[in-house]
DNA sequence: TTGAAAGCGATACCAG
DNA sequence: CTGGTATCGCTTTCAA
């Protein structure tokens, strides 16, 4: 019953082999015969093996770079993800990280040369946003079979063989708005509306199915109107939603999916139904502050950024680590921020700041994933 | 620039010295002069020094032994944090982490009694809930002074020395709390009413000054109650929300704070006001489920208690590794958990599960700390 | 293709 | 009190 943990020296004289040997099966290094190499990972197995992380990052003298392909973006959740990917990096056990944040300020074909450069640059990791799942697929199959782990946030590319997928949990999301968005109306009846991206992105697709259905199911008095796709753009957010505002008169709500919530309490300003209009928006960022304080916006629903930053970092440390092993999927809850819980979410944000700069040495306590 | 990390033995030959006395030099051993001791830590400082982890956690034989000293409590919530400590240690760069699970059934001296006995065993460290912060502080002063690091989890020990402190931020939780009974009871007036364990007890005070503020401040129509005390008590709290609910005739609302809400539920149906009643709960566990399903709950507030788990050990490991240095204080936001939402975080729960079962060998991934 | 050996940066001894 | 050295488990290089 001695806890005895099996290293490569135990499997190696179990073999009657070397060392270097068995870290060579193991690594499936080219220099190394079928056999051997079998022989190898089956005692491995039974053994019940397991690679001593904190000696492998002692030993190993090549330093990791990894790329972290974002967004720029119109509020600051972009920044907080690539924060949150620093401040896990500063503590993490490993002395030697090169981090190399590539932004680009539009969706597009800038993306995928980016992330075509890393893959070419022999990278040892990516951490990267596909706006645009389908066509990225390709491009994370090709990293992928160069043996560089792909992880995504934010949004998923599947069946694209990434290692790993960090996002806040769309269902969840969806049907949360909805529960809230039907209890704040209360007896109300009347039409709801929902803004989103583009219906062909999957998670903007499931939020608006999940909100659809929780409404049906316990809000049926709610009529939701057909989605506001704005694209990302701020311009057309705000038209469309004039027009909307105009054209529905019964109009009670609305759930607005992506960042780009500033344009559309704008245009419910300017329709002059500000106050009469239950507003959920997504995200938190400066500019969407005094709406919530105000009351203008009932609630917003906080994708955690920074958490999930640090998550695609360690996440995507596991695969270096562990060498590959199957994929790993981390699906967080939202935040929900109120006017009665936004100081503490303010505070907690102005605190990562200025602990930021004030100990750029990294180390400090693992934040907190809230 | 080259990012060359000082190391030990860097700080040696700078001073002439040896990797040995640099070493205890840095740990305070007793067995160093002043002098050197003052040498060290000045050229430590200079050039910069942070200890390497991995080196430390491989080189470092001795086993950690912690304890953690929790309820066994009435409802999943312990066994949840129990479970992150759990998850957190096996997925830790280190090998030798030997748990030592104290529980016990109910609140008062045998937890003193555990607490002491560990000190005396000179534990590496200690994870304890401080279910009498005030009793409680003498006993960790004394591991503290034994170079014993405490963490606190779920209540905090004020000016006791402990080394951390994981809990859910109490004012957020109160005033989201607040902030959803008043939207939820729309244009209604009427009384609310809230339970909590004790007054005496910090993180509950908290939780009830928060809700009476935010009720104040946005939603004046509302009256709150005395607050019922149940004191961890089933039948009190039974018992009192009857009376309660006979007293009060206009009540349209309760926050029960603790995680005897069954009881109060049962007295809200036994007194025919099941579903005329909104009801806010705290946590999640199995008997909750169908009143949330059936929407006799309108909302609860999770605590996250296997997030508190995992960070607990986490915050420990922290001080192990870095010796000491300040208080590090995690506080988490609560999850708001609804029926739409309900079953993301049941999913969570039974995935957890059947993972738990499948791979003893740890090393999952970390989870996710949602 | 395989074996042997030199580190990585700390800890924990044992001599002096 | 201080200096030296074996050791932890793995990566990496150099010979065989």
């Amino acid at each position: 019953m001695t806890k005895k943990t099996t290293t490569l020296h135990d499997i190696a004289k179990a073999l009657n082999t070397s060392i270097g040997t068995v870290h060579r099966a193991l690594h499936d290094s080219p220099d190394v015969s079928p056999e051997t190499k079998a022989k190898v990972l089956r005692a491995a197995k039974s053994l019940g093996y397991r690679p001593n992380l904190a000696a492998r990052f002692l030993s190993s003298k090549k330093s990791l770079r990894i790329t972290i392909n974002t967004l720029q973006g119109t509020t600051s959740f972009w920044d907080d993800i690539r924060t949150g990917v620093q401040e896990e990096a500063a503590s993490a056990p490993i002395e030697n990280v090169d981090l190399d944040f590539k932004t680009y300020s539009h969706l597009g074909e800038l993306q995928e040369e980016v992330f075509e450069n890393a893959v070419r640059d022999r990278v040892d990791g990516i951490i990267t946003f596909p706006s645009h799942p389908k066509t990225f697929r390709p491009w994370i199959r090709r990293a992928t079979r160069a043996r560089i782990p792909v992880v995504c946030a934010v949004t998923d590319a599947p069946d694209s063989g990434r290692s790993g997928l960090v996002a806040v949990d769309t269902h969840a999301s969806g049907a949360i708005a909805a529960e809230l968005m039907g209890k704040f109306l209360g007896e109300q009846a009347g039409s709801v509306a929902i803004t989103l991206f583009d219906r062909a992105i999957t998670e903007h697709a499931e939020k608006f199915g999940a909100f659809e259905r929780t409404l049906q199911a316990y809000y049926p008095r709610l009529r939701l109107l057909e989605p506001v796709e704005d694209h990302g753009m701020a311009a057309e957010a705000y038209t469309k939603c004039r027009t909307l505002f105009e054209e529905s008169a019964d109009l009670r709500g609305i759930y607005v999916t992506t960042e780009d919530s500033i344009p559309v309490i704008k245009a419910a300003k300017d329709a002059k139904l500000l106050h009469r209009l239950t507003i959920i928006t997504t995200d938190l960022f400066p500019d969407l502050v005094p709406h919530i304080r105000s009351g203008a916006v009932a609630v917003t629903i906080y994708q955690r950024p920074r958490t999930q930053g640090r998550m695609a970092f360690r996440v995507l440390l596991k695969h270096l680590a562990e060498g590959g092993g199957r994929s790993t999927e981390v699906t967080l809850a939202p935040h929900l921020v109120m006017r009665g819980n936004l100081d503490f979410f303010l505070q907690r944000q102005s605190k990562e700041t200025t602990h930021e700069k004030a100990s750029r040495n990294g180390g400090e306590m693992a934040g907190d994933f809230s």
